[in-house]
DNA sequence: GAAAAGATGAACTGCCCGGTTCATCTGTTG
DNA sequence: CAACAGATGAACCGGGCAGTTCATCTTTTC
């Protein structure tokens, strides 16, 4: 569709390729992954591989775009905006939660972080199609709560920021950092419903 | 003093060594960071390097040991939890902006991230001594604010989480994901102010 | 000042990896 | 069947890096 896919050859084998370059990738990192993995992987020889991607450094960047752009489109599905908001606070919570509690999720991250340096549009376009697509979404339904008294909120933006990082509170350093042992279902439900506790007794209409 | 300091033998360069290989472990990770630099780095031969360390792996971990525990003994001064609840979680939340805005807290923070497959212990070690101490800090600060009728907390955990949580609304992902430009002092207020806000309208006893 | 301990640097080994090449094989199309 | 495009795999190149070795130089110690 656009330039960058012009620029490289499609054949039979093209999903395999990014499929298993995608597997190794998201096991290893970048620089974990060796192009004779990946070519295994995919079930495909190197020089196959070569024929479509021209480096390493170019496969893994489309691959990277697949999986945001699959990842975008996914999680488009909404949320009936005009139910309580405990409700659709809860919801949100429970699928932010789950997202970043994913094998996905974490993946992805890791190699944000761990590639940053290397790849510093790859954050931006994760970014862009996954976080920020959710905080949008928050702070439209905030202006059509707000509109119908349910809520009260100065800085929209500041307070759908808050309410996903309250959805991390406990679960996020136990992940990133391996500490607390798994994380269990009351985990998330305690997490989930404090988070949406707190937000409401400082924006609840009600409150 | 310990087992793992007796296996390695100390010379009139060991600071050296620990010191220009920090710096070099910090700039480019443990992949990126060649023993050959990391001795330029320290002003000191190859074979010096391995005559105190067996090999890359330990050293690293020497340093990051060094540097969680320096960091640990740095930030154990104290609040005074005195004040006004609004005046205590200000200051704490000023201190845990500054610590992972700093180049240090990121830089920890990258390399833990992008070593957690090869160095899950370093994780750990540097939230025991770092993130764990502040939580730890702030639950006791808790407890007394609650005798003194300034605060309702029932999940203290919970609320410590949370309000670390609240601290990084925005900043994170900004630096993470390098996204939104330079982080400015007013950015820095803006979300101090809304954690402690969000928070005492939770948990405040007034409230 | 002499012996012992430590430091040096440069060369060297072995390994792994990214990328290339090429002769051969396989499947498709007319 | 013939022609052709794509796929194969195995060998190969060049470079970088962890780790070793060693003969020589410097510092400490007595």
């Amino acid at each position: 569709m656009n330039a960058a896919n012009q620029e490289i050859k499609r054949g039979r084998k093209y999903g395999q390729v990014l499929n298993g370059a995608w597997e190794v990738f998201r096991r290893d990192g970048f620089e974990g992954a060796s192009v004779d993995d990946i070519a295994r992987e995919a079930g495909v020889s190197k020089a196959t591989l070569y024929s479509y991607f021209p480096d390493k450094r170019l496969l893994f960047l489309e691959v990277a775009k697949g999986e945001c752009c699959r990842q975008a489109t996914e999680s488009s599905d909404l949320i009936p905006c005009t139910a309580a908001p405990v409700t659709v606070l809860t919801g949100a919570a429970t699928r932010m939660v789950d997202f970043f509690l994913s094998d996905f999720g974490m993946r992805v991250f890791r190699i944000c972080v761990a590639e940053s340096d290397r790849f510093p549009e790859l954050g931006r376009e994760f970014y862009r199609n996954g976080p920020a697509l959710a905080r949008a979404r928050l702070v439209d339904y905030f202006h059509e709560a707000e509109a119908r008294g349910e809520l009260r909120i100065s800085d929209k933006d500041l307070a759908a920021d808050q309410f996903a990082e309250l959805c991390k509170a406990d679960l996020f350093s136990r992940l990133v950092f391996g500490v607390g042992g798994p994380i269990s279902a009351a985990d998330r439900t305690r997490v989930i419903t404090g988070a949406v506790e707190t937000f409401l007794a400082r924006y609840g209409g009600a409150g």
